[in-house]
Parts: C-alpha cells; sequence; structure tokens
RNA sequence: GGCCCAGUAGCCUAGUCUGGAUAAGGCGACAGCCUUCUAAGCUGUAGAUCGGGGGUUCGAAUCCCUCCUGGGCCGCCA
C-alpha cells in the first residue's frame, strides 16, 4: 500500500494547492469505505479563506485532469475530505506481479540484551514476558534488515546468591538437584525461599537471630569477593545448578543467545573502569568516601558508582559490560529489553556513557515493558508467591492436551508436538498483543484460552487454509495471470490486508512494538474467516478456483510470515 | 516531597507519538449457523458521558493546564 501512496504524494506535488506542504503526513487512513487514503482540507481554508467544502470540491475537479492520478485512483470529495480510492484492477496488478518494496536505509547493527535473570531461582512469568519481547524484537530488526546479535548476563553474584548458598550450608545435607529430583533452578530456588523464610520466622520470635543470619550471608559475600577459594567454589557450584536449569526453560522458549555474560567475570573490570576515570577526574568522591558522579544537572541527582570500601554495585559492572559488548560487537545500537521499574537506573547509565564520550544517550535503548501482576498484586520470589515459566508452560500444554483430546485420536508423539506449539502459541501471543509498555495482570483464565484474539485463533486459521490447498491436491499456482476474472469487494479487502504487511512490520520495528503485527494478524485471520464462511474455494470453475486457491495461500504465507516475527511456529494440521 | 507511566462497555485491549468523518476488536451475556473446503470458526443483539473539570482548535480519546485514582522509581538492591 505503501507503493500506492507514493504514487499519490508524487501527483500531488504537482498540485499548487500542496506546495511545500508535507503531504506524507497530510493523508490519512479513512476509519470507512470511503477509500485508501484521504486528505481533510480545513488547512488550506484558512489559507484561502475559502469554505474547505468549496476547496474539495475544485480541487478533486482539478486533480481529475492528472492522468496518472485518474489512472490509478477513483477521486471523491465528501464534506470538506478528498477522498481516493485505488482502483481495483491496480490493486490486483500490484497484488499478482510484484512485492511491497520496504527500502532498508536504515540498516544497522544491535545488540539486544535479554533476559538477565538473578540466578538464585527459577525464571518466572516476568521473565517470560521479557523473552517473548527479546526474541519477537529480534527477528522483528533481522526482518527489517539489521544485523542482530543477542546477548545474555547472568546475574551471578551478590547478596541473593549468598542467601541461596548459606541456606544450603545450613539444611542442604550436602544433597544435590539430582538426589532431591529438582531442577536446577528450582533446587537453589527452594534454598533462597527457606532462607527467607527463616529469616521471616526468627523476625516473628527472635529479631536477634534474624538480624544474625542475615549477617552471615553478608559475611559469606565477603568471602566470596575475598577469593575464598572454598566459597567461590561453592558459588560456583550453586550458579551452575541455577543456570543449567534456565538453560532448559531458554531452550523451551527458544531463547538462544550469541554471547553469554556474567557480573561475576565483569564485575572487577568494572571497578578498574571506575577507578580509571576517577583518576581523570571525571568521577568525584563524596565525604563518605564512595566514588560517585553527580548528575544533579541532568536532574538525575547523585549517584554512587563505587563503595567506599571498594566493593561494586550493579552500575559498576554495567559501565564494564557496555564496554564489552561494545569491544565483542562493535554495533549501532544497543538494546536492553528489561522492566520499567529500572528507568531511571538506564537513564542514569546512559547518561554516564554519553558522559564517557563512548555512546550517545539515543544509541542505547532500554526497551521498558511494564510489569507483570498477579491477582493478588507483586509477584514475591522471597515468599514464593510467582508463576514460573516451566510451570506456566506445563498448565498451557495440559489445557491444549484437553482440547486436542476432545477432537482427535492422536498419537501420543503429535498430540505432544501439537499441544507444546499451541501452548507456545497461546503464551507468545498473549505476551506480545498487548503494548509492551503497560502493566499487566495475569489472568490464568485468559492465558488458557484458546478462543477469540488468541495464538492458537491463528495458528487454526493457518491450519484452515492448509487444508483446503491440501483437499486440492495441485500444486498452487504462484504465478497466475490477471485475466477476466473478477474479484470480489472481500477478496479486495483481503488483498489490500496483505499489502499491507511490510508497513506493519517496518512501523513495529521503529517502535519496538510487536503488538502491531499482533493485532495486523487478528484483523487478517478474522477478515479471511469471514471470507471463507461467505464463499467457497474449492470452486467448480476453475479460474475462480485458482484465483481463490492463490489468494488463501497468499493469506497462509502472511500468516506465517507474521507469526515468525512474533518467534511463534505454525502447524500444518491442527 | 520530587520524577515517570497508566485510566477507553461487566472484564481485557486497539487507537494517543503525527488531532479529523458514525471510538475498533476480543472475553463474558443473549439469539442463531455444522449431511457442504477444520465450529479453536462465523452471523446478529445488548453493552462507552474515552477517570473528572477547564483550555486551545473549524474539529480533541489524541495537544495544554488542573484535580482524582492505580502502579513504579527517587537504595552503598538488582
Amino acid at each position: 500500500m505503501e507503493y500506492f501512496k507514493k504514487t499519490l504524494i508524487k501527483e500531488l506535488e504537482k498540485n499548487s494547492y500542496f506546495k511545500n506542504k508535507d503531504i506524507y503526513n497530510l493523508i490519512e487512513k479513512p476509519k470507512n469505505d470511503y477509500g485508501d487514503f484521504s486528505i481533510p482540507l480545513f488547512f488550506l481554508s484558512k489559507e484561502l479563506k475559502k469554505n474547505p467544502v468549496e476547496i474539495a470540491k475544485e480541487l478533486k475537479e482539478e486533480l481529475e485532469k492528472n492522468d496518472n492520478l485518474k489512472e490509478n485512483f477513483i477521486i471523491s470529495n465528501i464534506n470538506a475530505f478528498l477522498n481516493f480510492k485505488i482502483k481495483k484492477e491496480k490493486i490486483i496488478k500490484r497484488f499478482l506481479e510484484k512485492k511491497e518494496n520496504i527500502n532498508n536505509e536504515d540498516k544497522k547493527t544491535f545488540v539486544i540484551e535479554y533476559p538477565s535473570p538473578n540466578t538464585n531461582k527459577p525464571l518466572h512469568l516476568g521473565h517470560v514476558r521479557n523473552m517473548c519481547l527479546g526474541n519477537s524484537i529480534s527477528k522483528i530488526l533481522e526482518y527489517n534488515n539489521n544485523k542482530v546479535f543477542k546477548v545474555n548476563l547472568n546475574n551471578d553474584r551478590g547478596i541473593a546468591i549468598a542467601k541461596a548458598v548459606l541456606s544450603y550450608l545450613k539444611y542442604g545435607n550436602n544433597s544435590t538437584p539430582e538426589s532431591e529430583g529438582l531442577k536446577g533452578d528450582y533446587f537453589v530456588g527452594k534454598y533462597y525461599v527457606l532462607f527467607e523464610n527463616k529469616i521471616k520466622e526468627y523476625e516473628k520470635k527472635d529479631p536477634e537471630k534474624a538480624k544474625k543470619l542475615l549477617e552471615e550471608a553478608y559475611e559469606l559475600l565477603r568471602k566470596y569477593e575475598n577469593k575464598d577459594e572454598e566459597t567461590l567454589k561453592l558459588f560456583e557450584k550453586f550458579n551452575s545448578w541455577a543456570l543449567e536449569g534456565h538453560k532448559i526453560t531458554y531452550k523451551k522458549y527458544n531463547v538462544k543467545h550469541d554471547k553469554e555474560y556474567y557480573e561475576s567475570k565483569i564485575y572487577e573490570e568494572g571497578k578498574k573502569i571506575v577507578l580509571e576515570y576517577y583518576k581523570k577526574g571525571i568521577f568525584e568522591k563524596d565525604e563518605k568516601g564512595n566514588i560517585i558522579i553527580n548528575l544533579e544537572k541532568y536532574n538525575l541527582g547523585k549517584k554512587v558508582l563505587l563503595r567506599q570500601d571498594g566493593t561494586s554495585i550493579y552500575i559498576t559492572q554495567d559501565i564494564a559490560l557496555a564496554f564489552k559488548k561494545h569491544q565483542d560487537f562493535n554495533a549501532d545500537k544497543y538494546i536492553f529489553v528489561v522492566a520499567n521499574e529500572q528507568e531511571y537506573h538506564f537513564k542514569v547509565l546512559f547518561k554516564i556513557l554519553e558522559i564517557l564520550n563512548f555512546k550517545k544517550v539515543e544509541d542505547n535503548i532500554h526497551l521498558s515493558y511494564g510489569m507483570v501482576f498477579l491477582p493478588e498484586g507483586r509477584m514475591k520470589s522471597r515468599e514464593g508467591k510467582v508463576v514460573e515459566a516451566d510451570e506456566l508452560l506445563q498448565n498451557v500444554k495440559e489445557e491444549s492436551i484437553k482440547e486436542l483430546k476432545k477432537r482427535y485420536n492422536l498419537e501420543e508423539k503429535e498430540l505432544q508436538n501439537r499441544s507444546e506449539k499451541i501452548a507456545l502459541s497461546a503464551i507468545k501471543f498473549f505476551m506480545l498483543k498487548i503494548n509492551p509498555k503497560l502493566d499487566f495482570v495475569y489472568n490464568q483464565k485468559e492465558s488458557l484460552s484458546f478462543e477469540g484474539e488468541t495464538g492458537p485463533y491463528l495458528l487454526y486459521t493457518y491450519a484452515r487454509i492448509k487444508s483446503i490447498i491440501r483437499k486440492n491436491k495441485e500444486k498452487i499456482n504462484e504465478n497466475i495471470k490477471n485475466n477476466d476474472y473478477e474479484y470480489n469487494d472481500e477478496e479486495i479487502k483481503l488483498i489490500k490486508k496483505i499489502l499491507e504487511f511490510e508497513t506493519i512490520v517496518k512501523e513495529s520495528g521503529k517502535k519496538y512494538k510487536p503488538n502491531l503485527i499482533a493485532n495486523y494478524l487478528i484483523m487478517l485471520a478474522q477478515n479471511f474467516n469471514e471470507y471463507y464462511n461467505k464463499y467457497k474455494i474449492l470452486e467448480e470453475n476453475k479460474n475462480i478456483k485458482e484465483k481463490r486457491l492463490h489468494l488463501a495461500y497468499k493469506i497462509s504465507e502472511t500468516l506465517k510470515k507474521g507469526l515468525y516475527l512474533l518467534d511463534i511456529e505454525t502447524l500444518e494440521e491442527m
């Protein structure tokens, strides 16, 4: 459709009324059936001191003298609006012959970092949203001709890990994930929660004891930072259990990284960098001896970068990681997929990186998404009030097995395959169909629903088309000629929808909003299903059958491409 | 106290950046459609003072101001 818009603009530019006007932005898409493009003419009425309705009338007459316009569009004037409807035969010609050309002038290299979990617990619902967004954005950027590298930062150092390790030392009895029959990350998480529960218990009964236990955890962390060999080994073992567990979950959710980073391996580099810039006079010391940066003139306050005792904090290592990623990938843009609760942190980080003359603020992108809440409120890992990523997939998969069993009698292998894909489509679509920056409350019932605006609805529509194509038995003719077949209104509507695809993908990449594609696919599928219920595709008439099959096939291809960009696999049969 | 984000039918959302013509879908409710290409589908009905108020404009869900409600941040946590 972009092609026709450009044609329209090119011709309008020749008209004196539109001289020096931003025609591209004047053109809008009418909601109703007035046409494909429309221009409200109020802006001219002031300039010309004339009734806009009159202007519309005059302009219409004048524009109709333009042969190029007349060849491509039906021009009409309604009230103060000028409407352009693309001629049917032009749409069909475009659909049958050419591809939408997307222009690739903004080809760039991206590094996208996600989901960067802590290694003290399994991945949960928040991570699921994070992974879905990260996967989808990566694919969308790649589709728009960019190079994308995916990386992950494992936050495997810090007090949370120390708590889990200490709890294990006290109550673990040398058990292992294997001996307890637990997935590694669940095993680690169990001891972390156990620790927090003990603290809570002691706080009620004997606050001194709680304080002492907490102090023990900090003592353990100090031992770790001082490189006590036994402690190092213990942390490493614990982390490897958690990481193994995470790896299994990544595989289920199709998360693949080009490179893994570990906080434990870069935090010291961070200290060095901070000290170096302190010596250069860019960072300063506060009265307590902390190394800080004063960002008050940017309204970001003062920020501690390194504690007075020399231990590092989150931002210390984030500076180092930024440098390291750039060394490894030399990218144009760096994306961080992190929840919106960290917006302040990233503003500070990006400002610092700019001050260090490293990267401009606009080359670092915090892809900030809204929080995921449970109906009872915020998820709290330490209280075990979470929905885990594995558990979610398991639940939805069971639900889809139920649905499959209602309908078909499948072999076990096929049942597993289909239910897995259906479940993933449900979860991913559920996460991606809404605007990333919106908070949302997780609704179990909704996540288990396969009807309406859902992933399975799209898979179903796709499979339905594939089934028709299979029934026909002949190969789809992709190069059909435009002969005397009259495409009906519904078919023209579908064709226009297909031609919108590239524009939608481009916009969704520019705005980092996969939900634009999700919504588009729903509309496309809805339009097709309406059409399907009204018209028969496998018609007797050969010419009609060929055209309809070809159209259905094109829709299935568009669905597949779109779903791929949401990282959802299709099923040939459902 | 300061800063950021959100508020659209009973519920979940699209549209807000870039103001335009009767505010678009889904869930749920109700009434229909399977001897005919997959009913995880389709058709129809009911359901919205777009949080309140003010302003700018020929025109506001959209821009500006203000108030209310909810969430988040302002840690030597991540």
